[in-house]
DNA sequence: AATTCGGGGTG
DNA sequence: CACCCAGAATT
């Protein structure tokens, strides 16, 4: 329920729809997800790849992937071992294990075909709020709010007034974004997409391009002289970590279609995807057993392949 | 709320 | 070389 002061903030914000939209009409990249032929499945694949996945990575795969999949079904009915081949380098293959979950659920509960309902979508696995939002917002022109790291960031610049947000999203956040959203459904839904491609051209997290934004005239953080984000808690380091570990045994899996369990080590150094790194033999069990437990690879009498 | 889960382009 | 990217699931 919105408060007093959310209305408020609806009042002081409406204008940002006009320059956004328009923006968004002479600047939006032509993407294939977004053409009116592309169906529900193909927006519903691209959401999927794009999680924490940059779009030029996923087009190419993308392409690929309907190419070959052009429905749930087709999907459903595919060997693992081909899914995650043509899953490629995307990263996060788990993504891929759950894709193609889902295609079975929607030929299971849904006839084949991609619900429109919100809250079917989220019962999807793999399919989180964003998802699910999303693939209702582009896909059916259902005008739920969309909120991803590139909405987070141009709202929290643009109304809050503050560099970046912060590490998860918050009911507050959620809330300011739900009243942002234009009331008319056509509107809405062009805002969803319109602001998502404003945060991934211009109000960008390392360099944003002030200069050419809609908005540079009413930014609350450029009005507060932008001032610098908070400094956000250091990530996970990436080399000699159990993920790239894992990747790498995936690489050798995918590029010799079988290793031998006891040749693994040759196998991944092969791929040089660890560099100089050298697992420890406690760290190759953890990174083989998180992959067969995962069921992203399967152990036939001491051969490691994809799972059928 | 904090962790885990890939991979590669880029400032 | 650190940082970031149309997040989700698990704890």
């Amino acid at each position: 329920m919105p408060a007093a002061d959310d209305v408020t903030a609806v009042d002081r914000h409406t204008d940002l729809h006009e320059p956004v939209l328009a923006w968004f009409d002479v600047h939006a990249r032509d993407l294939p997800w977004r053409s009116p032929r592309c169906s529900a499945w193909g927006v519903l694949v691209s959401e999927i790849m794009l999680q924490q996945t940059p779009v030029v990575r996923v087009l190419p795969r993308w392409r690929a992937w309907l190419a070959r999949w052009p429905a749930p079904a087709d999907l459903a009915a595919a060997d693992t071992a081909e899914v995650l081949t043509a899953w490629d380098r995307l990263g996060y293959p788990r993504r891929a294990l759950r894709l193609k979950e889902a295609a079975q659920a929607i030929v299971d509960r849904h006839d084949g075909q991609v619900p429109a309902d919100p809250q079917a979508l989220r019962a999807l696995p793999g399919i989180g709020e964003y998802t699910a939002a999303a693939v209702a917002s582009f896909a059916f022109g259902i005008p739920e709010t969309v909120v991803d790291t590139n909405v987070r960031r141009v709202i929290a610049r643009a109304v809050t007034g503050i560099g970046l947000p912060g590490a998860s999203l918050t009911r507050a956040e959620m809330r300011l974004a739900q009243a942002l959203m234009p009331a008319r459904t056509d509107r809405a839904n062009r805002w969803n997409a319109a602001v998502m491609e404003l945060g991934a051209l211009v109000c960008t997290a390392r360099a944003p391009r002030c200069d050419h934004c809609p908005l540079r005239e009413r930014c609350a953080w450029r009005a507060a002289g932008s001032p610098a984000a908070q400094t956000p808690a250091r990530r996970q380091a990436w080399a000699g970590t159990d993920r790239q570990v894992r990747g790498a045994i995936m690489a050798a899996v995918r590029a010799d279609g079988s290793v031998d369990r006891e040749g693994l080590a040759a196998a991944v150094a092969k791929t040089g995807r660890l560099g100089s790194h050298r697992p420890a033999p406690a760290q190759w069990d953890r990174a083989l057993a998180g992959l067969l437990d995962d069921g992203l690879l399967t152990d036939q009498d001491g051969r490691l392949t994809f799972p059928r």
